[in-house]
DNA sequence: CCTGTTTGATTGAATGACCAAACAATTCCG
DNA sequence: CGGAATTGTTTGGTCATTCAATCAAACAGG
């Protein structure tokens, strides 16, 4: 029971989450959410960042997910023999796609960046967020740049912490805009990224 | 009298706003950073909201300035003789200089970007904030795409949105973790940004 | 099988602190 | 004098956290 209860308590503090925003939603709001005393919350956590934080991973599992059953685990290994401009590919697809699964969660993600600006807690969880994406990228960049017969100057940290940075910034422009064409700037992402990688290979694969 | 108390109040609360973050400054607080009376800031600004847009609004003049003092004014005219991707590796080293001369202007961004998703005030100034800049980019992105013999399936709008969110993402990644290489990053997106532009050229200009 | 005890889960009220906003009183200045 | 600026307090409310009390279920021993 115990657990289950726990898990009650998370789930309704997400959804209290995502409807009202991290500050205001209070202890109480997350209990009534849950149906259990405003005490029960204490009881299985410490401060309301424990709760917080809780949430909001659990917010991102259904979307790790979905990344892990296209073949592209963020942790696991990635598919040697694939074309790595064809995993790039499929992840600006899949990028599309969790936009539109999950907005939500980055209505989330977003609070919990602004709240990270002055919550170390919060910062801590925001860091690692960050970490495991741009790390996720950056195994892919890898791989094209080992395709291209010029190197390129900047490493593949760079391109991935730049490429992140693109995707995360049309996620928040989805968010605050609904009416933003989200699609049409990972294409043009895409676009660019492409010609990038192809321009300065030997032989011209195809001009996009 | 009465303006500069204004302006006074506006400024504690910036810095404040910098110091704490939006939800964690109180009205009092400002006041007692301006040396006022708690009482005094309701006077001038009928809401904390209110209050706190203008203190934002304030903290993005002085980065302002600089993009006119280099002559690329957000608001005025592009200097139309100007070669449009000299103008863009301008914009790139701008946008270096914003993030290390600005780095708290940013915090506080990403701070109001929070505050924005389930605050409607706000959202509208973030709205602003991010529209102004992103039109600015698509209006270099215009001249370039002028410059480039076969036409890029995107449009201007699209290369905008997303050259605009990874400069954003590659400052938040730095607010985030202070050790962050914002530079390299920023390079990177340079290196794609120029790939994209002069692989699309009949005349090779040069192999960036 | 029954009963008294222990344990952990859960409750709801109480605590202590803080806040935005409203307000009445006072000071300042033309 | 009179209105604008400024003060400091009051009001009405909310919040995270604590805590003593209740409850239900497992458990032990006779």
């Amino acid at each position: 029971m115990s657990d289950q209860t726990k898990e009650k308590i998370v789930d309704a503090a997400y959804r209290a989450l995502v409807r009202q925003g991290y500050h205001e939603t209070s202890m109480k709001d997350i209990a009534a959410e849950a149906g259990v005393a405003p005490g029960l919350a204490h009881y299985y956590f410490q401060t309301k960042e424990d709760l917080l934080v809780a949430a909001i991973e659990r917010g991102c599992e259904p979307a790790l997910k979905t990344w892990e059953d296209a073949g592209l685990s963020p942790h696991g290994q990635l598919p040697e023999d694939a074309d790595p401009l064809a995993l790039a590919q499929l992840g600006f697809e899949m990028a599309k796609q969790e936009l539109r699964l999950f907005g939500d969660l980055f209505l989330l993600t977003f609070d919990m960046f602004g709240v990270g600006t002055h919550n170390p807690k919060i910062a801590a969880a925001v860091r690692q967020f960050i970490d495991d994406r741009r790390a996720f990228i950056a195994r892919i960049t890898q791989g094209v740049i080992a395709g291209m017969a010029i190197r390129p100057d900047s490493s593949a940290e760079a391109i991935a912490a730049a490429t992140w940075g693109s995707l995360h910034g049309i996620y928040l422009q989805k968010v605050i805009d609904p009416s933003f064409d989200a699609d049409a700037a990972i294409d043009a992402l895409r676009e660019m990224v492409f010609a990038f990688a192809t321009g300065h290979r030997t032989s011209r694969v195809g001009d996009n």
